[in-house]
DNA sequence: TATGTGCCGTGAATCTTATTCACGAATTGT
DNA sequence: ACAATTCGTGAATAAGATTCACGGCACATA
């Protein structure tokens, strides 16, 4: 008798339901004014039987980061399987950053609120768990590509290690995003693409690591083919415009 | 009559009463457990009164980032006025900013959870007003290094602006916060002193924008040696331990 | 088919907190 | 001294998250 399992499935598959509401939600009223009575109404379930599956409200927000993250991921995958120089291939994670970015404006938004401390410390110890676990392989992707680069004689740790590396690239990525977001900063600066900007950031401290092939970071027409190979051959069915 | 004057600072004071009372309320119980009840307890004066004051609870934390905000920016305005090069004092900002997360250890979620959308749009408009107008020196000061730097011939700017440097330095800043607050990140990292390595990535950004003169990033010890000038020069009375 | 059992969705009731506002005390003006 | 005004008060209200006693449904057993 397939029973339960039919049930387990059917459990897991409302558990989609929920978070695909929430997420229109979101995208339409605003995290502001999402209301865990709202989800429950628009998915037609009860509101009891949304806290079947989410301990809390911020446990549900959070169950929604880890979805996004693992998209995010999977980008970031695809980034590094390109079979170019490990340099390039760190440029392709920036605009793989970039791109992802893009096309979910929500999920800077929420990863923002969700790593919060109100919202983390209120979200159940299980979610936490697997919002660290779906954001784990992040850090191996790149220190992976970091190491590529010392293999092949093209980079020198000398007294770094590739983890302190990428701990400068994740920042300079997490720090634009919150830039980006943050009201009136950029207007201000009259920056007019910040992440072409990040791309261009990335690449100085590429350079300033002494990364090679150096490349000449002031030479804007090279970043923006460079952006558009990676566009065209790595991610050409997510780049339309 | 100075009667109405009398008023006008008794009403004065007393915000500030209110603010103090919420910061330690946050220090003793977290941000997650703030209530406005409480502050008006703590404070003894009635709920009414604490909102006579701020339009909102968040309207009141937003209110605290912008106290905080206005002693970080007066270390950077420090930093800004240090008889040194123009890189070493862009460095100084670094520093200034790696010392006043240390004094001020609330000082980053508080910020974080007020730039977040849910908190910035419930507060009114002066507070955001109020708290952009705070934190709008620290562009001043950061592009006038640059500028410095330029016209002492040590940086080129190319065909990228002040600004668009100043974009990058301060990304890294924002985003390295963010990961020492990101649950488990730089531990899984080995990153033993988050800030430090902050300094090194500046440093680091600078070579790889040709600032001059140039420094060897993997010398560790040239590095501790300029965070501890910069130490005693500037920050003498900050710097403890 | 009739009946017993346990699982699971339900949504009205509860609880927690932010927010309001009618009141009265204190102060000012005449 | 009295009217007018200002300002603090805290009980009442409102909004929304969270709970849990109930009942229906599927399965097991006779």
């Amino acid at each position: 008798m397939g029973t339960k399992e039919r049930r387990q499935r059917e459990f897991e598959d409302r558990e989609k339901v929920f978070l695909d509401c929430a997420r229109d939600l979101i995208r339409d009223e605003g995290l502001l004014n999402l209301q865990m009575s709202r989800i429950a109404e628009k998915s037609e379930y009860a509101v009891g039987t949304l806290y079947k599956h989410f301990a809390s409200k911020e446990d549900l927000l959070l169950a929604l980061a880890a979805v996004d993250t693992e998209k995010h991921v999977s980008m970031f995958q695809r980034a590094t399987q390109w079979k170019a120089s490990p340099r390039d291939r760190m440029v392709a994670i920036a605009v793989a950053d970039m791109i992802f970015v893009r096309r979910n404006p929500d999920f800077f938004r929420l990863g923002q609120y969700v790593f919060t401390e109100v919202v983390w410390k209120a979200a159940s110890p299980e979610r936490r768990q697997a919002m660290l676990a779906a954001s784990d392989p992040i850090a191996d992707v790149v220190v992976g590509i970091v190491n590529d680069a010392v293999a092949a004689g093209e980079l020198e740790l000398r007294d770094m290690s590739a983890e302190e590396i990428c701990t400068g690239l994740w920042a300079l990525s997490a720090g634009t995003h919150n830039l980006v977001h943050a009201e009136g900063v950029l207007e201000d600066f009259n920056v007019r693409d910040p992440y072409r900007l990040m791309c261009r950031h990335t690449q100085v401290m590429l350079n300033g690591y002494g990364w090679h092939p150096l490349v000449d970071v002031s030479d804007g027409a090279a970043l923006d083919a460079l952006i558009k190979r990676i566009c065209n051959e790595v991610f050409d069915d997510l780049c339309s415009e």
